[in-house]
DNA sequence: TTGAAAGCGCTACCAA
DNA sequence: TTGGTAGCGCTTTCAA
């Protein structure tokens, strides 16, 4: 419970040249520096939030996030979008305004292109979901080596100097989803699934999990086949459930590992066939199809945590430093009923 | 955005005033309070977190909270503790310190007596894990009315003047358990129900949430009988359990709605019958008979929220008042599986 | 009833 | 390299 001006009492050094110290400011001489540290210790000194949150308003931090756009592509970021607003109006008592760009979830180049506009208009971070791309990766590098922190968040680009990732653990979201599917079907089933492009959703990750939990632990639940979307479309998506679904009579269970569940369901409820349907995410089509029981249950991933977390993260790195952020906020995986939904 | 001083400079008149008007804390003349909250009214004011966080430290608040034992009792205490202390170091930075004191779920005095020497020590707010009791409720509606704000948690007492109540709300949990014990039968079994005593757990609202839901989606499982614990003793649990698998041989299913997981799950492994077993809460004990697949499922209850959020309502009610606090904060009803604990 | 000023802890700026 | 000071927004105290 040391302040910085108890420090500047013990030492006979100036607050000011404490702050030097504290934050790595450099222009300090090895002596004072070692004499202040040596106080910096002896009287436990931890940094004060409040008066911190209090002078950081007059950087008048500036942080932008590129986001899929859920209007256009994928109404899962409607949720995220709601965490991003939430938390920005939060942080505007700290004088921290936030911009949202919002991208394809195929082409690469508008997220660049905004990775740029942020960095070269003064903004102090950026949060992004990322597109799994070379591209993105190297501008995501060369952000980050200006000395602007940027955190990926829904999908992960491990290999780019950023920051930090939040979001889902998409393996153990697919061994859930195995864990559910079987005790629903005591054990037994032939199960077919349903995933998607692997550019933004780390459906592959998905699946495996689901594959691996499945082989493990349920010898009598067969693995029938797989049907992949490519496109972000509720219609192909009805095509190939459909098309999976009558190539496999035998199929009585679906896992959905992608977006798009109103079309794998309507081909569901088509059938006419009694099928025991795990999907991922809660968006309003899923909680509606959970509702009339087509859906026995989902995996939910936090979305709001995802957009509202990386502001949360590009705030404390700007305010008590880069030094105890962690490199992984996973969210967890949340299984969602139609009685809690 | 604006600021106390800028609606200073706008009216000609002093900080402090406006001070005075926007706590209501009186002293001021009809005709500057009425020039003010136009002015209030005009630039949109509202007050700034980090302002008060930092001022906020001269008052050195104090808050007390009252929790049933988890080392004597009930180990899901445990994790509402580590709620606690992790957000009594989060407050220790605005100059908060918080104090523990453990109490039986049973005597409702030592409750009474920990209110009263919270009250009576000056301390600025009360969490309580309050025991279903008059006695309290009459406690809790005095120290109110003395100013001290009390805050319910896990257990909540409506009729008493408490602040605000955060934890389960049990009816839904009951539903919950419902509608996963159905879809894991797939809607076809016969259940038996371990409950415990009810003046701590509302455990009576989980049950009903329970039946009501079997009885209204599920006409194909028969509830068949109940057990009651009431004493917090894991054997008695195991005696309970033992009886009435005896007594119903037909029992396939198994609804824990209290306390006392290990207990009631040595009946289940003894009787060598293959038994669907859900459950509340996630203590370790849980965790571990999950892992060995004893508990299909639990519905847990975001203990450590139940620690963490009456303390931040209680701070909350000391920096910017009482005005924007809730009276329900429900935690989620969180569903677990062997994966995702 | 009102105003002026100090102070909560930290940071930034200018002067030395 | 260091010190001094003002200021972030709010509260409190003392004086008028």
């Amino acid at each position: 419970m040391a302040t910085i001006k108890q420090i500047a009492d013990l030492t006979n050094v100036s607050r000011g040249t404490i702050d030097r110290v504290i934050n790595n400011r450099g222009r300090v001489s090895p002596e004072t520096e070692e004499k202040v540290r040596a106080a910096i210790e002896a009287l436990n000194y931890l940094p004060n939030k409040a008066g911190k949150n209090l002078a950081v308003r007059k950087k008048n931090l500036r942080f932008g996030f590129i986001l899929i756009s859920p209007n256009n592509y994928n109404p899962f970021f409607l949720d995220v979008e709601k965490g991003i607003k939430k938390k920005a109006k939060e942080l505007e008592t700290f004088g921290v305004s936030v911009d949202i760009r919002y991208t394809s979830p195929t082409d690469a180049s508008t997220q660049i292109e905004s990775m740029d506009y942020f960095a070269n208009n003064g903004y102090n971070g950026i949060a992004i979901t990322a597109i799994n791309s070379h591209g993105i990766a190297e501008k995501i590098r060369e952000v980050s080596s200006r000395g602007i922190p940027v955190v990926t968040s829904n999908t992960d680009i491990p290999a780019s100097g950023r920051l930090a990732y939040t979001g889902s653990n998409y393996y153990q979201c697919g061994k859930v989803a195995a864990n559910l599917l079987g005790l629903i079907t005591n054990g037994c089933a032939k199960v077919g699934v349903i995933t998607g492009s692997e550019n933004v959703m780390c459906i592959t990750e998905r699946s495996l999990g689901f594959r691996d939990y499945l082989q493990k632990h349920y010898p009598n639940i067969s693995y029938v086949g797989a049907a992949t979307n490519n496109r972000y479309d509720e219609i192909e998506n009805y095509l190939i459930t459909k098309a999976l679904l009558d190539e496999h009579p035998e199929i009585d269970a679906l896992y959905l590992a992608a977006a798009g569940v109103s079309g794998a369901c309507r081909a569901v409820t088509d059938s006419r066939r009694r099928i025991t349907v795990v999907a991922n995410d809660c968006v309003s089509a899923t909680k509606e199809l959970m509702r009339q029981e087509v859906i026995a249950v989902t995996i939910d991933q936090n979305p709001t945590y995802q957009g509202a977390k990386p502001l949360e993260i590009l705030f404390d790195a700007a305010t008590v430093g880069t030094a105890f952020i962690e490199e992984y906020y996973y969210t967890d995986a949340i299984i969602k009923v139609r009685t809690n939904i």
